[in-house]
DNA sequence: TATTGTTATACTCTATAACTATA
DNA sequence: TATAGTTATAGAGTATAACAATA
C-alpha cells in the first residue's frame, strides 16, 4: 500500500489514539443529546457537582473555558432549569452559579452514560487488559504533563 | 472532590482516550504547520503516497472527506505545488491527482514528524508497554468497527 | 438519467474587543 | 486601577444546494 519505509497509520499509537479519542468524544457528544446537555454544559455540570456554587471565573479558569463563552454556557443550562445564578456571598459583582433540584437529579443519568460508554469501548478486552490500559492511558497523560480532568477540546471554545 | 459513586474522570478509560486523542491531534497539527501541510492535505498526499493519481471522487471516498470539500484540499496542493491535476486516462470528466516531484520529496519529512510524536507520547513507556499498548488500541479500534486509516475528524469536514 | 467536479450561499462556531457594575 | 460578567461584531470553518461538462 504505502511506499518503503512508511508505516501504515492503524500501526501507529499516535493514530490510534487521536482516531479513537475523536471517535469517542463524537459518541459522547451523541450519547448526551438527548438530555439537552453538551460537552461544555456537561463539564460545568461535573464541576458543580464536585463543588457547588462557584462563580463563573471559578469554573472558566478550572474547565479552560474563556469567560466570554461562559456566559452563554451558564445561559443555556439556566434555560433548562439545571442551575441558577444566586447572589455570590463574597463578591457583589459575581453570580453563585448553583445546582437546581432538576440539575442534580441529571448527574446519576449522565454518570451512567459514561459507564455505559466505558463497557462498550472495552467489551473486546479482559478486565486484567482493561486495568493494564487505564495504567498506560494515565503513564502518558501525566509525562506529556496534562492537567487531569481538562479536557482539550473545552479550551479551544 | 466528586460526589459518591461519581468516578473521577481521569479514572475513565473514554475520557483519557478523548482526551489524549483531542491533544495528540492538535498536536500533530501544530507540526504540520511549518510544512504549510494541514490534516486533510496530509491525508490526501498519503493516499496517493499509496495509490497515486486517483480521482478526486476516489480520495473523497477513501478518506471520508466530502466531494465538495476535496476540491478546495485539492487547490491547496496545487498552489503549494505538492500536486498536479492531470487529465484521467479512463474518464474525462474526472482529474487524475498527482503527486509532483516535490510533493514526493515531501513525504518522508512528514513520516519523520509522524515518528517523532510517537517517541514523545511515548517516552514514559518501556518498549515492552508500547507493544501492549498498540496491541490494545487495535484491538479496541477493530471492536468498534473503525476502518483502519480513516480519521473521523476528516469526515466533518 | 447519473456522475465528476465546481461554485455560491447560508449557517455555526469561535475569537476579539468594548461596555457596566462593582472591588 | 483591576476584576466579574455581559454584549456585539467579525472571522474561520462547514454544510447545503445548484450548476456545467461528460458518462
Amino acid at each position: 500500500m504505502t511506499g518503503p519505509g512508511i508505516v501504515e497509520l492503524h500501526q501507529r499509537i499516535p493514530f490510534l489514539l487521536s482516531q479513537l479519542g475523536v471517535h469517542i468524544a463524537d459518541d459522547f457528544v451523541t450519547r448526551l443529546l438527548p438530555y439537552g446537555v453538551g460537552p461544555r454544559t456537561y463539564a460545568v455540570l461535573m464541576a458543580l457537582a464536585a463543588d457547588d456554587g462557584q462563580s463563573q471565573r471559578q469554573l472558566s479558569q478550572r474547565l479552560g473555558i474563556h469567560r466570554n463563552a461562559m456566559v452563554a454556557v451558564i445561559d443555556d443550562l439556566e434555560d433548562k432549569g439545571l442551575v441558577a445564578r444566586r447572589p455570590h456571598p463574597d463578591d457583589r459583582r459575581a453570580f453563585a452559579v448553583t445546582l437546581t433540584a432538576g440539575g442534580r437529579e441529571l448527574l446519576p443519568d449522565l454518570d451512567a452514560q459514561g459507564r455505559a460508554q466505558e463497557d462498550e469501548i472495552t467489551a473486546s478486552l479482559t478486565a486484567q487488559e482493561r486495568a493494564v490500559l487505564l495504567g498506560l492511558l494515565q503513564t502518558i497523560s501525566a509525562g506529556l504533563g496534562m492537567s487531569p480532568g481538562v479536557h482539550p477540546k473545552l479550551a479551544e471554545g
